[in-house]
RNA sequence: CGGGGCAUAGCGCAGUCUGGUAGCGCAUCUGCUUUGGGAGCAGAGGGUCGGGGGUUCAAAUCCCUCUGCCCCGACCA
């Protein structure tokens, strides 16, 4: 491709409405454009990028024996109701009606076609295993899209959906799938870690995440050094304490803590370290009654932890304080486990620290020196909290690190939810009829790109990993108009090196050296060669890569084996 | 959906408090000069000041209302 060619512009300054880099960057180097809230339009700088993206997750869906198909965007409403999903979902599905009034909806995901396709089309366990994929336009009415691609309301993704004669089946389909986003996330050259996830109302029995290792990310991932124990925040637990309980030591005692309300407050008042502190968060029961949850003062309430807790209502919701000053008689800040009246659920470390403050559920009172069973009944104990930098890891090997991370790809083992609520049935061996055990894979095509932005870039601009850049080599000719000599030299290597199968594009814009040194950095194309006068007449073409600091030169003759080695080496 | 902020040229912003016929930088167009790190000079084009309503002799500015966008909280690739 020719720059003088090219129409789109790249910015200067930073939109103002962009707010994480990788947005920023894929504005100001022109690979998107904004059309409505969560909308963008592709140029043909990002399309490059997506496509490559594309077509390595087609070359390992492939290679896994996956077979490539394409579903409709539009969905007829039946298929939602058949599985339960219509009643289900909430606003993020766009429901509409088409002409004759037909309820339709555009597809957020497409188990319910994929499993339309599969009962029509599989009767037979001779048929399985079988793994349907897509890369196809998803639509989500998310509440509040934002940072760009990264959470948008239209986005690519890559969906693939197996079916099996058996639940060992589909654990080695799903095996396969990990193999298979493995090697996408390798070969595009990200960093980044498969954690364990919660599988949630879906249900089923594995599911793992897949993150680019980033610190922007919207997301807490933990692992372990101690072995490959890794999972996201939500499900990541810690060793429980193991130690016996120390013996109390103190008296029970109330003091004073006027306007102490949060553990801050409370420890520096006391000099106490909040490890010593509990806190109690008072939930809503599922009989309409409250729960209180008791958590050590410098551990953070895991939400999805709580609400998988008998008596708890899911989802999750907090008390509000009028309901906890009418059935507790105190302000939320004041709140402790002493004299409760409603269940007490305390996390493993609350209930494992002797000697501890607690409010005294009333107005600016705490105790001190409260311990377990002396001062009030042993509570009923369970997994609360969101794990700590530290923490031992739960395989005994190791301690856990939490580290940010943006959600790419996830796999799932689905179990026969769709299978059944929809009859996609099989006879297996024995002739026997069966609903097919499920597998669904999704990789956010779309976010791949702003994620690998968000850990590929420098003040410069993006500097993107090999397998993504929208070229592979970017030629700069300087002097272009005045220079006949340059001309002749950058278009010849322009073609010799289009020949050999290289993504190039050639800098042929009469504009000054700054403005194209800068502009090549803020596309972030990996190989860069200066075509000038000066190096014309010295023989020498000049080189640098898009991360090195400094210019390489080369026999201008030699110039495409030249390019082609530092390709190879990069 | 709750809380906060913003809306003025393609982009970034000033002007709004204190009403008086719309401005700066970048970008664009023309000419000349310049050409190894986002050039200089001279000139030019480009605005229903987000929409609607109101107050006023007069509204970007004051009032009401609607819409859109951004940020912070519950969903997900």
């Amino acid at each position: 491709m020719r720059l003088s060619a090219y129409p789109i512009q790249n910015l200067k300054e930073v939109p103002a409405d962009a707010e994480v880099v990788s947005h920023q960057l894929m504005l100001r180097a022109g690979l998107i454009r904004r059309v409505a809230g969560g909308l963008y339009t592709w140029l043909p700088m990002g399309l490059r990028v997506l496509r490559k993206v594309e077509r390595v997750i087609r070359e390992e869906m492939n290679r896994a024996g996956a077979l490539e198909i394409l579903m409709p965007a539009a969905q007829p409403a039946e298929l939602w109701v058949e599985s339960g999903r219509w009643d289900q979902f909430g606003p993020e599905l766009l429901r509409f009606k088409d002409r004759h009034d037909r309820d339709m909806v555009i597809g957020p995901t497409h188990e319910e076609v994929v499993t339309e396709l599969a009962r029509r089309e599989l009767r037979s366990y001779r048929q399985l295993p079988v793994n349907f994929y897509q890369i196809q336009t998803k639509f989500r009415d998310e509440i509040r899209p934002r940072f760009g691609v990264m959470r948008a309301r239209e986005f690519s993704m890559k969906d693939a959906y197996s079916f099996h004669v058996d639940e060992a089946s589909l654990a080695e389909g799903y095996r396969a799938m990990y193999d298979a986003y493995t090697a996408i996330f390798t070969r595009l050259g990200l960093r980044f870690r498969a954690v364990h996830a919660d599988s949630g109302a879906i249900g089923g029995s594995a599911s793992q995440e897949f993150h680019v290792l980033a610190d922007s990310g919207e997301d807490a991932i933990v692992f372990s050094d101690g072995d490959d124990y890794a999972a996201n925040l939500e499900l990541a637990e810690a060793l429980a304490p193991a130690a016996p309980r120390a013996a109390p030591g103190e008296a029970k005692q109330e003091v004073s803590t006027p306007r102490a309300r949060t553990i801050a407050d409370v420890s520096k008042l006391l000099g106490i370290e909040p490890a010593r502190l509990v806190k109690t968060l008072v939930v809503e029961g599922t009989d309409g009654g409250l729960v209180a949850l008791v958590i050590r003062g410098d551990h953070e309430l895991n939400a999805m932890k709580a609400q998988k807790i008998a008596g708890v209502a899911r989802p999750l919701r907090m008390a509000d304080a009028a309901r906890i000053t009418a059935v507790v008689g105190c302000e939320p800040g004041s709140l402790g486990p002493v004299g409760l009246r409603i269940p007490v659920i305390a996390d493993r470390s609350a209930a494992a620290v002797a000697d501890f403050v607690c409010g005294a559920n009333r107005a600016e009172a705490h105790l001190t020196g409260v311990n377990w069973g002396r001062d009030l009944p042993e509570p009923a104990i369970a997994d609360l909290r969101n794990v700590v930098d530290g923490d031992p890891s739960p395989t005994g090997r190791g301690r856990l690190t939490v580290t940010r991370g943006i959600e790419v790809g996830h796999i799932f083992q689905l179990g026969t939810k769709y299978s059944e609520a929809m009859g996609a049935t099989v006879q297996n061996e024995q002739g026997v009829s069966i609903a097919m055990p499920m597998g669904c894979y999704g990789i956010g095509v779309t976010r791949v790109v702003a994620a690998a932005i968000e850990q590929n870039h420098d003040d410069k601009g993006i500097a993107w990993p090999a397998p993504l850049a929208p070229f592979d080599v970017v030629l700069v000719g300087l002097n272009w108009d005045k220079s006949a000599r340059v001309r002749e030299t950058a278009e010849a290597l322009y073609r010799e090196l289009a020949a050999a199968g290289i993504d190039v594009l050639l800098d042929d814009r009469d504009a000054r050296p700054g403005v194209k040194f800068a502009d090549a950095e803020l596309t972030g194309i990996p190989h860069r060669v200066v075509v000038s006068d000066r190096g014309i007449e010295s023989g020498r073409g000049e080189y640098r890569h898009r991360r090195a600091s400094a210019n390489e030169d080369f026999p201008m003759a030699e110039a495409a084996s030249f390019i082609r080695a530092r390709m190879a080496a990069s």
